[in-house]
DNA sequence: AACTAATCGAGACGGTACGTCTAGTCTTTCG
DNA sequence: CGAAAGACTAGACGTACCGTCTCGATTAGTT
């Protein structure tokens, strides 16, 4: 056989369908960035339907997704002993992701397409749920170790950590490896001077 | 005359088109949101031509942009003689702003737009520079009064409440006024314990 | 069991299915008109599959004809006395049937496709011949009595008259009753004027 | 220039673009028949785009229609001295170039078309006004010459002429040249025997 | 009683064309 | 000479059918 047909397999989803689109939309990304990620596109090169994919992944937003998704996050989360070692280990690594990855490039589409697609700024709450999790653990492990401040709020100090990733990587001014501990520092550091 | 053309006024930009133009983006904008915003519903709803509207805005994002920038931010900056009084007077304006007036859609449309074209994120840099400095008052006003904590980082400190304001507006979750003061607070409290 | 399904009766064709896909077409011709009647549409209508359905009609086409076929043609053959009489009656009988019911526009389209499958245009010309075998007993009848020019291609005449008709039909030009005694007796007049 | 890009030449049609369409249609046709015939391949093939095409054509029975009319058709209309020979040289004229070209079965299949689209029926019907004007021309010139049974109806004589060229189309049995004098005697003789 | 063979409903699949839409470019004509 | 008008290329969009396929269930004959 010449060509390595992926036809149906009876009534129901075949898995190498999804593999192939899958794998066809990340090479366009890594080729020719977002915006060639046309659903055209990916149905050519997946060598699969504009039906399929339209079945599957009823929007370009949800494709995208699905991308970003698969993109497996094996980020490390070492413990160095203190906060601000382990937020620019971990923090470090996701900002590695981002700028050496198309991922970043997908997760600012992705923000800006959930506007319009609600099913898609769920599906990222939940994603972001997930990924987040790790600072979370890097939270409550200087707690244990009696490093934070007493009444912090984990939620609250969580969210100002990912909005200052998001802000770096929307502004395109992620700080270098160099820079990040400096960074870091100033993230942890106190506004107000003390009372008294 | 019963339509009132607006021709050429010689070998000149007709100051005229630019007017008729962005009021008409603001009102598609407003009532059909940022997909009807099309160039060709622009021009024709300016009785312009495609061709002038290109002239001068080389692109729909360079037209977002100056849309965006054309919407009068009066904020305010009142003195409440206190920082976290201050920021929740800057800060909830702003994120009415951004909630109730079309204004939040085109933002966020920016942020990815940015992304493939260089001259927007350029462009919307200098808008946030010039935006934002209102909050380095409230800091240096904050500093006068011996409000804040020695050696604090004035920028780093402003791109933590821009990062947050950004974080909220794009992740659909920006907070109701009567929230938006223990979030201050939050975002003003310190994460380490004092060190002793 | 809510829905009477219609399975296999083994190795051998049902035809239940035979039936409930020709009944569907029907009613989706009455419905929909003739670009409604898709295989995917009978075949949902049917509650058959797609397979099924292309066994049995290996195109649209032989659908088509099917559907035609199915159509009883009760047409009178009555004796009136008189060739003009008789074709009155009978050719009268098929504008109707053509007129008011879906038949009218399923030839039509069959004389279209017929062009692109052979087959068709086999089987309408079986169509054809059995249905306008009638018209052959109406000459013949005519001969009989006399009527007839001495030496008349019977053949030629009658091909004469169903061009008549297929032009009618195909020009959306049928005579109504009324005018249909004159067309015959036009059909009928000697084109040339006696020789000598 | 290596691309012979043709672009719009203001605020009016381009009859370069019209041009190119037609003759891409016309080789399309010629190489594929009609069911190449397709938008899509028209487009590419003319190098214009669909909404072009879509602009000027809405249909593509209206292109068919274009196509077809666009064929010019200089049949001879030459005065043999008798009705008989001058049909002869005309309709053989006709059939031969139905045959020969691709134009009889775009003609087949803009009759099957008509049905659907009532302008294609329309057009049709003045296409043919014009180009069966010439059979009027031989029965008025056999009139003339006395040939013509008294109380003849041309018109309807006309259409019989008509009717059958179009049966012989559509049914696939074009006669041959060297059968067509016969069939033309078929047609003209009388079918009643001469009353008395 | 097990096996074979064919039928059936279901629906996924690769394709292809549809008709619409938007972006951005271009030329003519008018004032 | 600028502006309006609008035709033009290019190509993505999402939809609809096409005709083929595999699955799993079903049942009539055969062994």
């Amino acid at each position: 056989m010449t060509q390595p047909s992926r036809a149906s397999i009876g009534a129901k989803r075949n898995p190498a369908t999804e593999t192939a689109v899958l794998a066809a939309a990340q090479d366009i990304l890594a080729e020719g960035g977002i915006q060639a990620l046309t659903m055209e596109a990916v149905a050519k090169r997946a060598r699969a339907s504009k039906a399929t994919l339209y079945r599957w992944w009823p929007s370009r937003a949800r494709l995208l997704l699905a991308v970003y998704s698969a993109s497996k996050d094996s980020l490390p989360t070492p413990d160095t002993g203190s906060l601000h070692g382990d937020l620019v280990a971990y923090v470090g690594a996701m900002l590695r992701h981002w700028s050496e990855m198309p991922e970043g490039r997908v997760l600012r589409h992705l923000i800006a397409e959930a506007q319009s697609e609600p099913a898609v700024m769920e599906a990222l709450k939940a994603q972001r749920a997930a990924r987040w999790h790790h600072i979370r653990q890097l939270l409550d492990r200087a707690a244990a170790r009696g490093e934070l401040a007493p009444g912090l709020d984990v939620a609250a100090c969580e969210t100002r950590i990912a909005a200052l990733a998001w802000f770096w990587l929307l502004t395109d001014t992620i700080p270098t490896p160099a820079d990040l501990p400096t960074e870091i520092d100033q993230l942890l550091a106190p506004v107000l001077a003390p009372a008294g």
